[in-house]
DNA sequence: CTGGGTGCAT
DNA sequence: ATGCACC
C-alpha cells in the first residue's frame, strides 16, 4: 500500500522531531494499521505532558445542556403551561420558548411582536426575575457533583464535567465486550465499542445516568455531549435536540468543526472576536484554521491568537474548573429611560433591597459594591457600560450579612457617590440600565481567629482533603447522607465508590424499573473489525485542493505537501497540532465540507433517547406518596398561583404569591439541615441508621479520601481561593 | 430595553 | 479599578 508507507515515513518524522510526543511503538501491538490508530488516539491530547502519552490520557469531558430551561422551569411551577405554547418573556424580548411554541415558528430571543404574530395564542410568562431559575440551575449542579466534584458551571443552563476518574474506575470492572454507546455517536448509526473508543462510550454511558438522574429528581430534560475536551462536549450536544445526547469520537472532530456555519458558532469567538477577523478576511472557521499564526498574533497577541485558532481546530486543553459559590452578586435593570436623579435613586434602591436581600441569604460578607450604568447614545446605544466601585465600610457590611435593614439606605448613599462620580448631573442625562453588584465576598469568620481557620480549611493537616470542594461536600445535606451510606456499604474507600445513585436517586426498585434511558439496543452489532473502521474513515475523508502556497508555508521542512494533502483532515489536524511549538496547532483542511446539516433520517439510536416529557411515573407516585408532601418538585417550583388574564388576544400570565410549603410534621426526627425529601427517599434500613447516629448526636461522617486530581496543581490558586468560601456554597445548593 | 454571571487585559 | 469579552 502505497498510502500506507507514505503515512508511516510521515509517523517516522513525528517520532523523530517532536520529542513531546512519546508514543510508545513496543507496546503496539502487531497489525499494519497500527501506525494509524496510534496517531489518531494518541496525538490529539498532549495536555498531560507527566502522563503517558497513550490513550489512557485523554479526558472524556461531559457537556450538560438543559432544554429551554426557563422554560421548563415555569413548565415544572405550572404544569397547566406543558402543552401550550410558552415563551419566557424578558422586557420585550421572548428569550426562550417551549418546544409547543418552536412547532409554531418561534425562537430564542425574538421580540414580543415577532412572536406574538407568529403564534397568536403565545402564553407568555415573565422571567425577568432569575430567583426560581438560578435555584434549581444551582440544584442540577449539585446533583452532577454529588457523581463528581469536578463541575464547571456556564450560565444557568450548562454543565461541564470532567468524568475521567470515574470512566477509568468504570472500566477497570468493566469487560469491553458488556458496552455499548448510550444515546447518538456523531455522524455514526451505530458503533462498535473497542479498546480506542471505550472510555468514550462508558462516558455516554454516565452522561446517560446524569440526565436520567436530573429528570427523575428534578423533572428536567437536557442534551449532553461526550468529547474530549470542553469544546468538542459543548459544540456536539446540541446535534440532537431536545433531551437526546451525542458522542464525538476523535477522527470526527474536523468533520464536526467544519460543519459550523461561521466563526462565530466557536464558543469562545464572540462579537467583538469574530468582528476583528472579519476584517482580515476571515469568515469560516476554515479560514481562522488556516491563516498565518504569526498574522493572527500580530492582531490578538500570542496568547489569544493561539487559543482561538486552537478552538477552531477543535482543540481545547481548558481544563473543568469546579463551581464553587458565586464569586459576585449582582443585580440590574434596564429601561427606556431614566433622566432624573430621583428616578435614579428609586431604582437603585429597589435594585438594593433586593440584592441585600440575596446577599443575607448567602452569609458571606461583601466588601465591595459597584455600580453600573449604561448611557444612552445614538451611535453606540449597543454597549458601553460604565461602573464605579468602591469598598464598602466594614458598618454597612456588617448589617448587610445580618439583615438589618439600614444596610440599604447607607449602600444607597454609597451609591449616589459613585453616581455622581460618573455622571455630572447638573447635565441632562438618559440612563437605559442600571445596575448593582456585591462582589470580593468573604465567608464570615467565626468564633476562631480567621487566620487559624483559614489555614485550616486551605491546608488540611493530612492527606485528607485535597480536593477543596470535598470540603463543601460534607457539609452538603445529599452528601452525608450517600458518601457515608457508601462507604458503610462499599469498604470505605472511593476507589470503589459506585455511582451514589443507587443509593439516592433510585432508593426503591420502583425507580429501578423505570425504562431506563439506557441504550437497549444490542450491543452486538458487530460490523468491522476495528481496523476496518479505521481503513474506511480514512479514505473516505482525503482531502484536496488546499492552496499549495498555504500548504508550504505551514508544513515543516522536509515534508511534501502532495504526501501531506493525501492524508485525512484528522490526520492533518494532529500533526499540524504536533508542528507548532508548544500546544498550540494548525490545521489544513480540504474544502469546506457542505454536509453541514444533521441527517433527519439518522434514527438509529433514536428509540432510547426519545424525548421524556414528563417525569417517570413512579417518580410522581413517590412523591405523592412521601411524608413530607413537600418533595423537590412541589416544594420549590410548583408553589406559584396564576391568574390568566386576557388581553387583546394574548394570554398573560402572571404570578402571584407563593403558597407557603406544606407541614413537615413527620419530619420532626430529621435534623434542619437535611432535605425531609431526600430522607425519604433513602432505603428504610440507611433511613433507621441515621436516625439512630442523629439520636445519638454523633458528628456527621468525616469522610478521608485520596481523591485527587492530577490537574489540581495547575489551579490551586483557584482552588485554594474557593476553597476559603467552599462553606457557603451549600447555601446555593441546599433544597430550600 | 434580555439578566446575571465569569475571567482577562490594562 | 475599570472596561471588554464571553456565555
Amino acid at each position: 500500500m502505497i498510502k500506507s508507507d507514505i503515512l508511516f515515513s510521515l509517523y517516522l518524522y513525528i517520532h523523530i522531531s517532536v520529542s513531546c510526543v512519546e508514543v510508545n511503538m513496543d507496546t503496539d501491538e502487531e497489525g499494519d494499521n497500527d501506525w494509524d490508530r496510534s496517531l489518531e488516539s494518541d496525538m490529539l491530547e498532549t495536555g498531560g505532558s507527566t502522563d503517558r502519552v497513550t490513550s489512557i490520557s485523554q479526558r472524556v469531558i461531559l457537556h450538560f445542556d438543559l432544554d429551554c430551561f426557563y422554560a421548563q422551569v415555569e413548565m415544572i411551577r405550572n404544569p397547566a403551561l406543558r402543552n401550550k405554547p410558552l415563551g419566557i418573556q424578558q422586557k420585550y424580548l421572548i428569550v426562550t420558548c417551549n418546544y409547543v411554541a418552536r412547532e409554531h415558528g418561534l425562537n430564542k430571543l425574538m421580540s414580543v411582536t415577532d412572536a406574538v404574530e407568529k403564534c397568536p395564542q403565545l402564553v407568555l410568562v415573565k422571567g425577568e426575575d432569575l430567583t426560581h431559575y438560578r435555584e434549581m440551575s444551582y440544584k442540577v449542579t449539585e446533583l452532577l457533583m454529588s457523581y463528581c466534584p469536578l463541575v464547571e458551571r456556564l450560565g444557568f443552563d450548562e454543565n461541564f464535567m470532567d468524568v475521567t476518574e470515574m470512566v477509568e474506575r468504570r472500566l477497570k470492572e468493566t469487560c469491553i465486550s458488556d458496552l455499548s454507546f448510550n444515546g447518538h455517536v456523531y455522524k455514526h448509526e451505530s458503533m462498535v465499542v473497542d479498546e480506542e473508543n471505550a472510555r468514550l462510550a462508558v462516558g455516554s454511558v454516565i452522561a446517560a445516568e446524569m440526565r436520567q438522574a436530573i429528570f427523575s429528581t428534578l423533572g428536567l430534560t437536557g442534551c449532553a455531549g461526550i468529547a474530549n475536551n470542553k469544546l468538542l462536549a459543548k459544540l456536539v450536544s446540541g446535534t440532537f435536540k431536545p433531551n437526546q445526547q451525542t458522542t464525538l469520537l476523535p477522527y470526527s472532530t474536523a468533520e464536526l468543526m467544519s460543519s459550523l456555519t461561521g466563526l462565530i458558532k466557536v464558543p469562545g469567538i464572540g462579537y467583538k472576536t469574530r468582528e476583528k477577523l472579519k476584517a482580515l478576511g476571515l469568515v469560516s472557521v476554515r479560514d481562522l484554521q488556516l491563516y498565518s499564526l504569526p498574522d493572527l498574533v500580530r492582531e490578538f497577541g500570542e496568547v489569544t491568537a493561539k487559543r482561538i485558532q486552537n478552538l477552531a481546530c477543535g482543540i481545547d486543553d481548558s481544563p473543568v474548573t469546579p463551581a464553587g459559590p458565586p464569586q459576585s452578586l449582582s443585580d440590574e435593570d434596564s429601561f427606556k429611560k431614566i433622566s432624573t436623579l430621583e428616578e435614579v435613586q428609586k431604582k437603585t434602591e429597589e435594585l438594593l433591597t433586593s440584592l441585600t436581600e440575596r446577599m443575607h441569604k448567602d452569609g458571606r460578607r461583601p466588601h465591595t459594591f459597584r455600580l453600573t450604568i449604561r448611557r444612552y447614545t445614538v451611535t453606540n446605544r449597543w454597549f458601553s457600560r460604565e461602573s464605579r466601585q468602591c469598598p464598602i465600610p466594614n458598618h454597612t457590611g456588617l448589617k448587610i450579612t445580618c439583615g438589618s435593614s439600614e444596610a440599604v439606605p447607607q449602600l444607597l448613599g454609597l451609591s449616589m457617590k459613585l453616581f455622581h462620580k460618573m455622571l455630572d448631573t447638573r447635565e441632562p442625562f438618559h440612563l437605559t440600565l442600571l445596575n448593582v453588584c456585591f462582589s470580593n465576598l468573604q465567608a464570615k469568620s467565626s468564633s476562631k481567629s480567621s487566620i487559624a481557620s483559614f489555614f485550616t480549611q486551605k491546608f488540611p493537616t493530612t492527606t485528607q482533603m485535597t480536593s477543596q470542594q470535598q470540603v463543601s461536600m460534607y457539609d452538603f445535606p445529599y452528601f452525608r447522607f450517600t458518601q457515608a451510606d457508601v462507604l458503610h456499604k462499599e469498604d470505605k474507600t472511593w476507589n470503589s465508590m459506585k455511582p451514589i445513585k443507587h443509593t439516592w436517586i433510585s432508593p426503591t426498585q420502583e425507580l429501578q424499573t423505570q425504562p431506563p434511558l439506557i441504550n437497549s439496543k444490542s450491543p452486538r452489532q458487530p460490523v468491522l473489525e476495528h481496523s476496518q473502521v479505521t481503513k474506511m474513515n480514512t479514505t473516505e475523508s482525503c482531502m484536496s485542493n488546499v492552496p499549495e502556497k498555504t500548504l508550504c508555508s505551514r508544513l515543516p521542512p522536509g515534508v511534501d505537501p502532495e504526501v501531506f494533502k493525501l492524508l485525512p483532515e484528522h490526520i492533518q489536524m494532529e500533526l499540524i497540532s504536533s508542528f507548532q511549538s508548544e500546544d498550540t496547532a494548525q490545521l489544513i483542511y480540504g474544502p469546506a465540507d457542505t454536509s453541514s446539516d444533521v441527517d433527519p433520517a439518522d434514527h438509529s439510536t433514536w428509540a432510547f433517547n426519545q424525548p421524556a416529557p414528563e417525569p417517570c411515573e413512579s417518580a410522581l407516585n413517590y412523591n405523592r406518596n412521601s411524608a413530607s408532601h413537600n418533595h423537590e418538585l412541589s416544594k420549590n417550583l410548583s408553589s406559584a398561583q396564576f391568574t390568566v388574564e386576557l388581553n387583546s388576544g394574548l394570554v398573560k400570565v402572571t404570578e402571584s404569591h407563593d403558597i407557603p410549603p406544606a407541614s413537615q410534621e413527620h419530619q420532626s426526627d430529621v435534623p434542619a439541615n437535611v432535605d425531609p425529601y431526600v430522607f425519604s427517599q433513602l432505603p428504610a434500613d440507611v433511613q433507621r441508621e441515621l436516625l439512630t447516629e442523629w439520636r445519638q448526636q454523633k458528628p456527621v461522617l468525616k469522610i478521608p479520601s485520596k481523591h485527587s486530581h492530577k490537574t489540581s496543581s495547575t489551579r490551586d490558586k483557584k482552588s485554594a481561593a474557593k476553597g476559603s468560601q467552599c462553606n457557603n456554597i451549600l447555601k446555593y445548593f441546599k433544597p430550600n
